[in-house]
DNA sequence: ATACTACCTGGAGTTCACTCAAAGTCAAGA
DNA sequence: TCTTGACTTTGAGTGAACTCCAGGTAGTAT
């Protein structure tokens, strides 16, 4: 499979893709005997996973580490546990952040639409707990 | 309240918090007669907002457009009321990529688990879905 | 054989969101 | 009053993650 066919499969640059495997994010990637890439399956795994994990915010570095971990073999194979468990909490920590932003984004969309119809902002923070007091107009 | 107080609060540098009053994240902040940010209520209301989306990460324009509408009054009710869907759509799919990221996530773990105990990677992607054919040892 | 397009590399440039430094001011304690 | 430490501004510097560019090669169509 050509960069290009990859690259709109998952939505990322062929210039992303190239930087991928240049920084170790993913690993060599097959090429023809032009020494053009040429994704396998194998290949086009490596980029999927870095990409899911990649848009959900995980930092390159750890990517990196772990396919660095990956080639040096079953050897790594605990310290790979490791570190996938240390980006889940990562991912966790994120989802959490998320969570929360959406609960206090929730409320103040409530109190505008309401506002929208009424032309009145009517902000009642004591009852939720959502800090908003600098928004009362 | 001192800017120093400000900053344990949540969490963010006085630099960090001087950047966004400077870019229009927060409003103008209260002052001493001497020139010192003196935090009111008001103030860490925005702060606390401010800090909770950005740690969702929202981007900063999108912050800096609403407390720029928010300045100009009542009139913006409604496009702020529009600003924040946009950006709750936004939040709704960071925290859909993290589950994702998750899910992935999860199933690497579990099997890496059994890995440390057997010693053995058994990677079993057609049962799950899960895209790891790169990682077959 | 000749275009033409997509790919290659190495390295420089960009964007975002801070973060730091320099030089000066404010405020409390000895 | 002097010192000390926290604050102020302006502007430059940093790190992460791309993104672009120049100059060259691969592969296909005519």
């Amino acid at each position: 499979m050509t960069i290009k066919e990859v690259c709109s499969r998952f939505g990322i640059s062929p210039d992303t893709l190239r930087y991928y495997e240049r920084v170790g994010v993913i690993p060599e990637v097959h090429r023809t005997a032009g020494g053009i890439r040429d994704y396998t399956e194998e290949d086009i795994g490596w980029v999927e996973t870095a990409a899911c994990f990649r848009s959900a915010g995980m930092p390159i570095d750890l990517l990196v580490e772990y396919v660095r971990l990956y080639k040096e073999g079953s050897s790594t194979i605990s310290a790979r546990c490791e570190l996938l468990k240390q980006a889940r909490a990562h991912l966790l920590a994120e989802q959490q952040k998320c969570k929360e932003a959406l609960k206090k984004m929730n409320y103040k969309i409530s109190v505008y639409e309401k506002a929208v119809e009424t032309g009145v902002l009517d902000w009642n923070n004591g009852a939720c707990g959502c800090p908003c007091s600098a928004e009362q107009e």
